[in-house]
DNA sequence: ACCCAGGATCTAC
DNA sequence: GTAGATCATGGG
């Protein structure tokens, strides 16, 4: 990878399978957005960063390249070969095909488990910008402010004392409590994910099913985006649309989509899942 | 007014 | 273990 460093950022030279777009609005993130001449600005853990893709080069800042190393390389994973990977899936499926040709250089993220789950919480029963919302004024009310209009996401301390009638005013709905009691678990560290990481897919759903507001299709979420289980595959109601309109021959009950799909991409099941979720909202299926 | 959104929970059987 | 109702909120 050819990394220029500079005072004020880092640029990427001549790097391929990254593309903002896909990669942001593919409902696999909530703090990234869009600038008018195309750039992204997002807060992860605690850091603003802008970055914008120019020909065949990314520009990120302000970072810098201590930064980079610790933080960015490893949150767009940018030492996995996507364009390889896209090799081996290219040719299974007609409809992948055409998907990976849509969502073309969407990268997985590898964000923040805390975070994650509570965004993932909030998702259930919502829609992605509502999402979106929810998440900038929990940020906005009880996170640590960076600059500007910027905030992080707030920490488990922060979020376990505030005042349920507080946390309503975000527009959580009735998911407020499930938000409050996982944060204080959390915090009391009745559970720990990266104590999690290392551990087999059924054990660490058992454990993570076990919080308030998280069943089976968020545990899978919280899993793919932020546990580094590639191979798991959120069954939703978009990808739900997919198998009912393309893979109803093959797919008879929703339950038995992840073993479909697990022995027909294995461990890039968790990547062609997002594929088809980012295809389906944005073109075939939407209304 | 009704239906939906990256579903989970509670209850009843 | 599973079918059905209920759950806040805002947008279409």
């Amino acid at each position: 990878m050819d990394i220029k460093s500079y005072k004020t950022g880092i640029v990427i030279k001549n790097y391929k399978h990254f593309n903002l777009e896909t990669t942001f609005e593919s409902g696999q993130c909530f703090r990234w957005n869009k600038n008018d001449d195309g750039s992204y600005i997002g807060i992860v853990t605690g850091k603003v960063l802008n970055i914008k893709r120019l020909d065949n080069d990314i520009f990120m800042y302000p970072t810098n390249k201590a930064e980079f190393n610790s933080l960015w390389m490893n949150y767009f994973d940018l030492n996995k070969d996507y364009c390889k990977i896209d090799k081996e899936l290219i040719g299974k499926d007609e409809y992948l095909d055409e998907a990976l040709k849509f969502s073309n250089g969407l990268r997985l993220l590898r964000q923040d488990p805390w975070e994650t789950t509570v965004s993932f919480i909030i998702s259930a029963n919502n829609n992605i910008p509502r999402i979106k919302n929810i998440i900038e004024n929990i940020s906005k009310a009880f996170g640590t402010h960076i600059y500007d209009d910027y905030y992080a996401f707030p920490l488990p301390d922060q979020l376990s004392n505030v005042g349920i009638e507080m946390l309503r005013e975000c527009g959580l709905g009735y998911r407020d409590k499930y938000v409050l009691q996982t944060a204080k678990d959390f915090y009391e560290k009745k559970i720990d994910l990266n104590k999690l990481k290392g551990k087999p897919i059924n054990e660490v759903k058992k454990e993570l099913v076990l919080l308030k507001g998280v069943g089976e299709k968020v545990a899978e979420c919280i899993m793919l985006f932020s546990l580094d289980k590639e191979e798991v595959i959120p069954i939703d109601t978009w990808v739900k649309k997919i198998i009912d309109v393309f893979y109803s021959d093959e797919i008879k009950e929703y339950k038995d989509a992840n073993e479909f799909f697990y022995r027909k991409y294995g461990k890039y099941s968790g990547y062609v899942q997002q594929v088809l979720f980012y295809w389906a909202r944005q073109t075939e299926l939407k209304r």
